[in-house]
DNA sequence: CGAGGTCTTGAAGACGATCAACAAACGTGG
DNA sequence: CCACGTTTGTTGATCGTCTTCAAGACCTCG
């Protein structure tokens, strides 16, 4: 069943990790989504103050929601994983606060608002399942603010390597505790809210406490239990348990 | 037709500001919330890890979303005014990854789950608004991640300022420039990720620029757009514009 | 009038920013 | 396959914002 449900295909997985979707649901779903194409790596999939008539299912590739300030600083407010909507919010926001923007050359799904809202008309429950995955996005919001708020760089920094890990873990995407990790140091440091040289002298802090490996876009967790607890992670925030919703 | 609404009066009212809303709507509404209690200061609203079967409106009073760290840091993620619900994604997360505290007396009303239910059932518009009233919490998380994560202090704390007194405003709680401001600066400093000491600098410099008066629980902007200026305050993020949604 | 919370102030120190330079990795074209 | 330029990562030194700690002033409410 999840094969050749095409650019759905991770979404659908994600959001069975979340309820019971039925056959019907998972074909309204993929009936919902039209045309794919090509973002190149820091291209902007969506533009800050745009009103797309579709929001954009990342289908392949990593992308980043961020805002600008006027001095040029830019806060990147979520990172996004294949099989994550990185504008669902779009369909009721209209205008979006923010920019999207690709952090390595990205596959993109679109599916137009008018089909969301007739999801939300004739598919109450799997309109609930797409609400409840805004609200999974407002939940690491919340956790990012705290990382950012309270925590020590070095730790905020272990909290979202556990963050990803756990997410890509969800679709599929580890490889026990490696993962494709294609984004830099600024980009990370963008995330934090920190500086790049900061970023790296945290991440190497946590190299040399033999939590991790970091080269080449690609991350190792050496000791997963170590680590969450060095980040203080508890995984409830992503809500990765199946019920009724 | 604003008379009489009881408990849900300031949440129309809000609602009334994204979209229009239809009698049978507002009546929807009305029938949705039961009970009301009362919630006295420093008191939780909601426990972090609860599963309350219904979600809090606020009625009177003002409220926070919290995390704890092992440290006994806290980082508060949302503040609510009245007509706010404070915890509406807990219908579809069911288990809260934070608390919700009252930061004075507060009222609250109570909104059975399965009524909500109901309404992303037999009213999708209505169920809509709802979806839409959270992401306008995500809307504002974003906005608090750049705020706290790449402004200085005193920029971030004009921001806030702006926010509240924007908010307010939608809702007819404000005197002009003047409104009630009643949490401590220690609330600030958590809401912000800072000191209750840098707090209180940072709100000298904004008196001393006479861009604001703070006393005794009030709040009086004394320039507006100066204010906004300093603060980079673009109300955009709030989306108090009226639109079919 | 007293007590506890809140606000305010000062001094010292830490964490992270900034600036500048260099090394390494990567991609591209010759 | 190598040469080259550009991006990314790394290091050192200095600076500044914000934290911490501690004490005192103020204020509110019983």
């Amino acid at each position: 069943m999840s094969h050749d449900l095409g650019p759905v295909r991770l979404l659908v997985r994600k959001l069975q990790g979340y309820d019971e979707l039925s056959r019907a649901e998972v074909v309204a779903l993929a009936r919902t989504v039209s045309s794919v194409r090509t973002v190149g790596t820091d291209q902007d999939i969506v533009a800050q103050g745009e009103r797309p008539g579709y929001s954009s299912l990342l289908v392949e590739g990593w992308a980043a929601r961020y805002k600008l300030l006027k001095d040029g600083a830019r806060q990147i407010t979520a990172i996004h994983v294949p099989g994550d909507f990185v504008d669902l919010h779009g369909f009721l926001l209209h205008e979006l606060d923010h920019g999207v923007v690709a952090l390595c050359d990205c596959r993109i799904a679109m599916a137009p608002h008018e089909r969301l809202r007739g999801i939300t008309e004739q598919h109450p429950h799997l309109g609930r399942l797409l609400w409840f995955n805004t609200l999974v996005d407002a939940s690491i919001h919340r956790e990012w603010l705290v990382a950012i708020g309270r925590m020590a760089a070095v730790n905020a920094l272990a909290h979202l390597i556990c963050e990803i890990h756990t997410r890509l873990e969800a679709i599929g995407l580890t490889d026990g505790p490696r993962f494709d990790f294609p984004i830099t140091q600024v980009e990370v440091a963008d995330a934090l809210g920190l500086s790049n040289v900061h970023v790296n002298r945290s991440s190497q802090e946590l190299r040399a406490r033999n939590l991790i490996r970091w080269t080449s876009g690609m991350i190792e967790i050496l000791d997963v239990d170590q680590l969450k607890a060095f980040a203080q992670f508890d995984p409830l925030y992503l809500y990765q348990t199946r019920e009724p919703r």
